[in-house]
RNA sequence: GCGCCUGUAGCUCAGCUGGAUAGAGCAACGGACUUCUAAUCCGUAGGCCACAGGUUCGAAUCCUGUCAGGCGCGCCA
């Protein structure tokens, strides 16, 4: 439709052209919107306002000359000039109706393109280290990382979806060290229990499960082996949580990829070697420091200390690599806001390694506040006191967990509250549009039942001639916005354009809900109002599966 | 001190690649269930878009500065 009226005012601007009312046949940058008010019709265009300086008219004459020269189809009610300039375009309501069929034969697809026309992005989120369970913050990562790749898979890219492993390293020893302790601890030894060692809860089962696997002998095992089964020990079980707890948040990943690995393929020495070659390192004070300040960071960086240990900015740098390696055209990083310092120095060595920076792309993810009935959840991560991702999927649910992840912009930080994400009410969104779904598959298993429809029904639109309220042509523009809303929220890679989306289309269903009857006597209109509730529910289940959500059929 | 994010209704936030009269939800007040689910709807009220300049036909939106809040500035990860 939107390009209909284009074409409609670029062929009146030709036309106007030539008959001499308007002096020169440069098309402008023009934009076709949906306006905020029904007054102003179904759509406009700015047309006159930027060609002012092209045609050395004012607006309002240019945009006058353009619509006595344009040939309206029948499907156009009126056009008319308004405010600075403006063209507004007002349709017959059956211009309109069109559109559910449409949504109803996509079905799935709608609002799918080929916006990303089929480049390889990868999205790489959570990566939390395995020395301890996922909390709060980590949820929200997974949640906007999950979403970030589902909207781009569905815009056109081709998406994968991976989580980096930190398991090597000084945290993987000093988790096996903590283990160890506790163990010795059990076992009856007394030891002091340091401050930089991990104090939660879990760690205690750890050793407690070490110790039944190993035998009552293993506490007098050497230290150095002993830390190193702990160590060996926790990671993978650490790990295999981690794993669980995600797949109960609904996040599945395409890989897992072992910084480890990077040391043993030899990725990591042959990345060293490469920036040797390429003159991008320089030894000082013992150690080896790559140039990232010619490439826009504000200092040089270490990437193998003087004890010959090489930095976790070292793997990082051959992990990035290997990314781009494996082909992907855009490599996208979701962290936590308080690793931005750490943008600069991964981008310049993506930068000095050959690529463009805006291939390489963070995403900073902002902090979450955890509230219990407005008032802050006290958390200590070193006492090791903190509320897990899986204590609140648990305690909320996996929808109502993740619709509130990414209710926000993730630019700003985040209130959640677990009293609110709980309660089955009016404060918590994630039910205001599921229950859109839920209420639209009530009416059809009632017409169902009724004979009123049948399955061929729900691909093809019936008797839509009848969709005259207001409200009904309101829902279908509601309708015909989400591909362009899927397409915004895939550019800006900004979930929460489709979460603002969903809450305007349930908003305007359930008015729609409460005024009309979608089963009346009339067959034909009821059919009619029966596509148009099928195509809400599609567009719905579109929208909730991007973000991750389920969309039930009742509650 | 430098860098990143934020500042919009009493509260939580949309709107920010410049457009017409700045929007939702919550909280407050008043209404709507004999109905396809009231987990809903309708109405009322609520604003120096932090402040000051600039850019232009036009600024909540872009630029500069100031103020306020959050976070970060290791041979840690």
């Amino acid at each position: 439709m939107k390009n209909t009226i284009k074409d409609l005012v670029q062929a009146a601007a030709k036309k106007a052209f030539d008959t001499g009312t308007l002096p020169s046949d440069q098309m402008p940058d023009m934009e076709i919107e949906a306006p905020k008010h029904d007054s102003q019709g179904d759509f406009s265009t700015n047309f006159a306002m930027v060609s002012a300086g092209i045609q050395k008219m004012a607006p309002q004459k240019i945009a006058h000359a353009l619509v006595a020269a344009m040939d309206a189809p029948a499907c156009i009610d009126k056009v008319e000039v308004a405010g600075p300039g403006f063209i507004n375009f007002f349709l017959q309501p059956s211009a309109w109706h069109p559109l559910v069929d449409e949504i109803l034969a996509a079905d799935t697809r709608y609002g799918a393109s080929d916006f990303g026309k089929g480049a390889a992005v990868q999205v790489e989120f959570v990566s939390a280290n395995p020395t301890g369970p996922l909390h709060v913050g980590h949820g929200r990562g997974a949640a906007v990382g999950d979403a970030v790749g589902n909207i781009l898979a569905f815009a056109g890219f081709k998406v994968s979806k991976e989580y980096y492993i930190n398991d090597s390293g000084r945290q993987i020893k000093t988790l096996g060290t903590s283990v160890w302790l506790r163990l010795l601890e059990m076992s009856g030894k007394r030891i002091a229990f340091p401050d930089d060692c991990y104090k939660g809860d879990y760690i205690k089962d750890l050793a407690h499960q070490v110790l039944e696997n190993q035998g009552p002998d293993f506490a007098d095992q050497d230290e150095d082996t002993a830390i190193a089964v702990c160590a060996r020990y926790a990671a993978e079980k650490i790990l295999a949580d981690i794993r669980n707890d995600l797949a109960a948040f609904g996040v599945v990943f395409d890989k897992w990829f072992s910084e480890q690995s990077l040391y043993d393929s030899g990725r990591l020495a042959q990345t060293l070697a490469d920036l040797k070659t390429k003159d991008l390192v320089y030894e000082k004070d013992g150690a080896l420091w790559f140039r990232t300040s010619d490439f826009g960071d504000e200092k040089d960086r270490v990437v193998k200390r003087s004890n010959g240990m090489t930095t976790y900015f070292a793997s990082d740098i051959a992990y990035h690599q290997e990314k781009f390696e494996r082909g992907f055209h855009r490599v996208i990083d979701v962290w936590g806001a308080d690793h931005h310092g750490y943008i600069n120095r991964l981008a310049a060595s993506v930068v000095a390694l050959g690529k463009n920076r805006d291939q390489f792309q963070v995403i900073l993810v902002q902090l979450v506040n955890l509230l219990r009935g407005g008032e802050p959840v006290q958390m200590s991560t070193r006492a090791g006191e903190f509320v897990t991702l899986k204590d609140i999927v648990d305690e909320v649910g996996k929808d109502a967990a993740r619709f509130m992840f990414l209710s926000r912009s993730y630019d700003s930080g985040l209130d959640f509250d677990l009293e609110v994400a709980k309660q089955k009410s009016q404060d918590n969104p994630v039910y205001y549009v599921q229950y859109v779904h839920a209420r639209i598959a009530g009416i059809l298993s009632k017409a169902l039942d009724q004979h009123l429809v049948n399955d061929k029904d729900f691909t093809r639109g019936r008797h839509l001639s009848h969709l005259v309220e207001q409200e009904e042509i309101n829902l279908i523009k509601i309708l015909a916005g989400f591909p362009e809303q899927v397409e915004k929220s895939a550019a800006t890679c900004h979930p929460h354009v489709i979460f603002t989306y969903l809450m305007s289309l349930a908003s305007a269903f359930h008015g729609y809900y409460n005024r009309h009857k979608v089963i009346v006597s009339d067959p034909d209109l009821s059919g009619a109002r029966l596509s148009l509730v099928l195509a809400v529910k599609k567009v719905i289940r579109n929208g909730l599966a991007l973000l991750g959500v389920s969309a039930p059929e009742r509650m």
